[in-house]
RNA sequence: GCGGGUAUAGCUCAGGGGUUAGAGCGCCUCUCUGUGGAAGAGGAGGCCGCGGGUUCGAGACCCGCUAUCCGCCCCA
């Protein structure tokens, strides 16, 4: 059988990788604006790193990690999230307790060992940011504001956060009663997934699709309803803080997250394009995961977007990609013309011209179709005529009009007429 | 991990037991010996996803596998 890529794996191909390029450009051009250093990480890891942070009963941990004993018997996982690894060097390398509050940023693969669908694959990608050391709400809202205007900056659009506060230990205790006693005698009707989901983490039967469980999640009381005061509090300054900045937000009291190490602020951004994976990104804040790896008790908030995701919402608003465009394709007309067409290339991309040239020495017409299909701006040609007086003919595709200029002046032609 | 659909040329897709498997687009050559796109003519290109089975005969029917799509679970 021919070897194809791994299932839920894909090939970023030369006709789309500017549209990643272009995504990524904009994504640490603008964190850079709020002091966002980027930050590399392994893409696999000790995978006691991933049971410890997310929870041994989350979904990610209990079925989806992609782990493997390598040859020193040692038990690695193919990141399946972006923050745990990044915490986990924060504190190896002593970035911590600094006297500043870290901002980091990256752009990384991950793994999940799930059933590929649109817009869910095994190996996916994704753009994360992380501040790290502080506790105020302001850090959230900074989170968001990012967040919001990425999507806009990449003409997404103005999207909606939907926000929510889960609180700390103590108010998520009390509402897992809540929730229990809300569902009580109903969980028998409800089907197994559910009652599997009161079992280990009563929470998520809020973000439930299931018929009944929805019907019976309208009358809970929201969360917000138990918060800590300090959790409250902080909940509604961050309200204020995104009012103020202009967010469109709006109060989700059923998004909940899948993993263990949220407190306070979880939020996301969905789409209605991109069908069951609606998820655009997701992030919340995290203030007991860095004590959890050993390290001090650091408060922390930050997101992760999907790249795959943003790019399919794009694509299906038919948003148009800056696309690298080839410029000049230099046309040897005559055999003798090799060297001068050679030198000519030479020059035009010491000034910074993408300067294509035909290998395989091709008739003219065959190079113009070349010129043509890599879709060049101009052609410059070459031949005896040309050779004879030190002179280029510099023809622009789409018009077909065409002239024949000494050739130094051809570089700063090219340029009056991009 | 569960349920369902799909798999034929580079791409989009027809063909549903019977000789040498088709179309459109794309690709190559020529008409056109220094000029791309248009038109015409010619041409190349298929383990019909993989493996097994039924049959005189399988691209077609059956089973398994793999991949992919849709939904569930979950999430980016």
């Amino acid at each position: 059988m021919r070897i194809q890529a791994p299932r839920g794996t894909e090939d970023l191909l030369p006709s789309q990788s500017h549209k990643w390029q272009h995504l990524e450009r904009e994504f640490f051009a603008l964190t850079r604006l709020y002091g966002y250093r980027e930050i590399r990480t392994p893409m696999f890891e000790d995978i006691e790193l991933f049971k410890r942070t997310s929870g041994e009963t989350s979904d990610i941990v209990s079925k989806e990690m992609y782990d493997f004993y390598d040859k020193g018997e040692r038990h690695i996982c193919l990141r399946p999230e972006g923050t745990a690894p990044v915490m986990r060097a924060a504190i190896e390398h002593g970035l911590l307790n600094q006297g500043t509050t870290l901002r980091m940023s990256y752009a990384i693969p991950f793994f999940r060992y799930g059933r590929p669908q649109k817009g869910r694959l095994r190996q996916a990608h994704q753009f994360g940011l992380e501040v790290i050391g502080s506790p105020s709400p302001a850090a959230d809202a900074e989170i968001i504001e990012i967040v919001a205007s990425y999507y806009e900056r990449i003409r997404i659009g103005k999207v909606q956060v939907m926000i929510n506060s889960i609180g700390r230990a103590e108010c998520r205790a009390k509402y897992r009663e809540v929730v229990l006693n809300h569902f009580g005698a109903y969980l028998l009707d409800l089907g197994e997934d559910e009652r599997d989901k009161a079992q280990k983490n009563p929470l998520r039967l809020l973000d439930s699709k299931d018929p009944k469980a929805a019907e019976l999640k309208a009358s809970v009381p929201p969360i917000v309803n138990y918060l800590e005061d300090e959790a409250k509090v902080n909940f509604e300054t961050l309200q204020s803080l995104l009012t103020e900045a202009d967010i469109n937000f709006r109060l989700a009291p059923d998004i909940v997250r899948g993993l263990d190490y949220y407190t306070d602020t979880v939020f996301e951004v969905v789409s209605d394009r991109l069908g069951a994976q609606s998820s655009l990104c997701g992030g919340g804040r995290y203030d007991g995961l860095i004590r959890e790896l050993g390290g001090p008790p650091t408060p922390s908030v930050g997101v992760g977007m999907g790249i795959e995701r943003a790019i399919l919402v794009l694509e299906s608003l038919e948003v148009q990609f800056p696309e690298a465009k080839a410029i000049v394709y230099v046309v040897q007309a005559t055999d003798d013309a090799g060297l001068a067409c050679r030198t000519l290339a030479r020059t035009l991309r010491n000034q910074g011209l993408e300067t294509h040239l035909d290998l395989d020495g091709k008739k003219m017409a065959a190079q113009l179709k070349q010129a043509d299909r890599v879709g060049a701006r101009f052609a410059a040609i070459i031949g005896t005529d040309e050779l004879a007086s030190n002179a280029v003919t510099f023809r622009e595709l789409e018009t077909s009009s065409q002239e024949t200029i000494p050739i130094n002046q051809l570089g700063q032609r090219v340029k009056e007429r991009l």
